[in-house]
DNA sequence: AGCACGCCGACT
DNA sequence: GTCGGCGTGCTC
């Protein structure tokens, strides 16, 4: 037998029973041209059809007993699965119970002919030029603020054996300061620019960067702060906005074997990058760090299963900390660093006062009143308000019921002053309202969203203009002068110089918030925001008081961090343990609750109603349980999708709805009733 | 997902 | 005696 006439393929499907790799015959045709990592398609007999796949590794041994089929076809010669995106791909999918090629679906975009074509003809040509550029490395930059010996295991590679990499290697950045000016009248946040000095200063040692933010926006400032470091064939910017030409290219980049910078959001993860120095992450508390597509996995987590395959060096950033970082500290497994001369921001607990100064609107308490006025005298002044629209709640006049959507169940708002009544959800304008409970058609507005405090801030600060940021129209940046800048949690514009003043109003309502990670999310929304000051400027909270006003007073919200795991580790909850969401019919669920459940350091909460006929249970686990619950749990899956789970007389033959459904490590499960669960 | 294999009712 | 119902299981 010839050698590598097997290819191991992974195929394009996201059926669990499929998840596996499979033996191919390839034919001498294809022989030059099947390397792992290409595209291929291949014969699935019993389904009749052809399948997309990945050759994953070649083997001159079949290790099948059945007879094998040939390979179709080498889609194009562009090796575009990385084999450590691979490795990548299968530990993640893993250790959640998921399907691999549901990751590869993420880490390898759509194929774009074009594009792929002149990337293959240009990598054959492998000009004299390139290898010039390749041995122009750029200048390593100095970490601005940081001193010069706390970075440097970060950035030094000699020799060093994949794998390996202690503690040093791994950190978790606080005390950042608030913005800087890279250029005349540019300012940024100081974070952005650490990454970016980072990044550089990791390309400069010969090595590859990957570094993922939140939202495009912190995006836009980190590629500000890059172009002025490196030059720009060396970035590569991986954004779901842009067009898919674009993208592709961006991912082709890195499969070149020169270093390169890889910037973008949880995607950038999945992307290959040639040696890979280092993977930073900002604020890794921030939500739109989970991938809403199965399984579902946040990008902290892959970056902790890469970094732990590549040896690079890791780096969370944020200004509060989240608990799953506190626990890896606690852990031993990531050293805090903290800037040189480091300040500490204080945030300044103010009490919720009904009478404040004379035309005032009640919310703002005099003192904060005063400083508001005081501080728009010598710039902007940014109001940081919990939700966006004119009124973000009606209730009965009556009886105080929430008013609620007749169409979905959604709650009824105001979106604008003098709009009409309708659904935050759905839309749907409610005409003819009356309440559910008392039948009265008296209504009355609750709350007020930005709008409604920008109306009124713009009357009560006569001369000031009023700006409105919200998560549907977010500012990157702000005028300065004298402005009243409102924005809702998260769409905070940036201004120059820093605000002159921040007020962080609907504390309270915050907090109220019914879920297992209000506290955290609090303190990080009040800690970003505070961020966007001028390093003298006051920054009040209104209406918080207790063990958290205490710690943001004093400059400690990593205090919070430590009391919130204690907490968890108290009630076993995340991330003191992991959790596995389990949704389904109730069968599937109770023989899938019953396959983890006689695990040591296994328990399962539930199993609670859904919707019609569907339950879910949740399973909670000590992290060294990991594997052995995902691979039981996955086994379910396979089960629940081929045998068809036995029906009720008289029901419809076959279920739209997959029998099982499993979820790893989401909070969802433990967050406010009243929300749509996601599982 | 699709599609084949396999074991029980009304037909030339 | 067969033709075909779709329940169960497999896909290199």
């Amino acid at each position: 037998m010839p050698p590598a006439s097997i290819a191991r393929v992974l195929l394009d499907s996201p059926l669990p029973q499929l998840d596996r790799l499979f033996d191919y015959w390839v034919p001498d045709r294809w022989r030059e041209q099947a390397q792992p990592g290409v595209r291929v398609l291949v014969p699935l007999r019993s389904a009749g059809r052809q399948a997309k796949g990945f050759i994953i590794e070649l083997a001159d041994e079949v290790g099948y007993e059945g007879v094998l089929s040939e390979l179709d076809e080498v889609v194009s010669a562009a090796p575009v699965l990385d084999a450590a995106v691979y490795r990548l791909v299968r530990r993640a999918a893993d250790r959640s119970a998921g399907v691999a090629s549901d990751l590869v679906r993420l880490a390898v975009p759509t194929r774009q002919v074009r594009v792929e074509k002149s990337w293959l003809a240009r990598r054959a040509e492998s000009t004299d030029e390139a290898r010039a550029r390749d041995a122009a490395r750029p200048t390593a930059p100095s970490i601005t603020g940081y001193a010069a010996d706390a970075l440097v295991p970060l950035l030094t590679f000699d020799a060093e054996p994949l794998g390996g990499g202690g503690a040093s290697r791994r950190i978790a950045l606080t005390g950042i300061p608030s913005l800087v000016e890279v250029d005349q009248g540019t300012w940024v946040p100081a974070a952005m620019r650490t990454l970016a000095e980072l990044a550089a200063a990791t390309l400069a040692a010969g090595r590859s960067a990957i570094v993922s933010v939140p939202d495009y926006r912190d995006l836009d400032h980190l590629a500000l702060c890059l172009e002025r470091l490196v030059p720009s064939g060396d970035v590569a910017r991986i954004d779901a906005t842009q067009p898919g030409a674009d993208r592709y290219r961006a991912f082709l980049r890195g499969l070149e074997p020169r270093p390169v910078i890889i910037i973008g959001n949880r995607s950038a993860l999945l992307a290959p990058a040639p040696a890979l120095g280092l993977i930073a992450m900002w604020d890794d508390g921030d939500g739109l760090h989970v991938e809403p597509h199965a399984p579902g996995i946040h990008g902290r987590d892959l970056a902790l299963l890469r970094q732990e395959d590549s040896g690079c060096s890791l780096v969370f950033a944020a200004h509060a900390r989240s608990t799953e970082v506190q626990r890896l500290i606690e852990l031993g497994w990531l050293t805090p660093v903290e800037p040189t001369g480091r300040w500490r921001r204080r945030i300044t607990p103010t009490a919720q006062q009904t009478a404040a100064a004379e035309s005032a609107p009640a919310r703002i308490p005099s003192t904060a009143w005063k400083t508001v006025s005081d501080a728009l005298a010598s710039g902007p002044v940014l109001v940081q308000v919990a939700r966006p629209g004119y009124a973000p709640r009606i209730a009965c006049a009556e009886c105080g019921e929430t008013a609620r959507c007749t169409a979905c169940r959604g709650p009824l708002g105001i979106a604008r002053a003098g709009a009409s009544v309708s659904c935050r959800w759905c839309g749907s304008v409610a005409a003819q309202w009356s309440c559910s409970t008392c039948e009265s058609t008296r209504s009355r507005t609750v709350g007020r969203g930005s709008a409604r405090t920008a109306d009124e801030l713009g009357r009560a600060f006569p001369g000031a203009r009023v700006v409105v940021s919200d998560g549907a129209t977010p500012l990157q940046s702000a005028p300065g002068g004298r402005t009243l800048v409102v924005a809702t949690r998260g769409a905070e514009p940036t201004v120059a110089g820093g605000y002159r003043a921040v007020l962080l109003l609907d504390g309270e309502g915050m907090l109220a918030r019914e879920s297992l990670r209000v506290v955290e999310d609090c303190v990080r929304w009040w800690c970003n925001a505070a961020a966007l000051a001028a390093a003298d400027a006051p920054v009040l909270l209104v209406g918080v008081g207790g063990a958290v006003a205490t710690a943001l007073a004093t400059g400690h919200p990593e205090r919070v961090a430590e009391a919130e795991l204690a907490d968890r580790r108290a009630l076993r909850f995340p991330p003191a343990v992991r959790v596995a969401a389990v949704a389904g019919t109730p069968d599937a669920v109770a023989r899938a609750t019953e396959a983890v459940d006689e695990l040591e350091g296994v328990d399962v909460l539930g199993p609670i109603e859904l919707d019609e006929g569907r339950v879910r249970a949740i399973v909670r686990l000590d992290y060294a349980r990991g594997a052995e619950v995902a691979a039981r749990l996955k086994a379910e899956l396979v089960r629940g999708a081929t045998a068809k789970a036995p029906r009720p007389a008289g029901a419809a033959p076959r279920r739209r709805v997959p029998a099982l459904r499993v979820r790893f490590d989401d909070a969802e499960p433990f967050d406010d009733p009243g929300g749509r669960p996601t599982v």
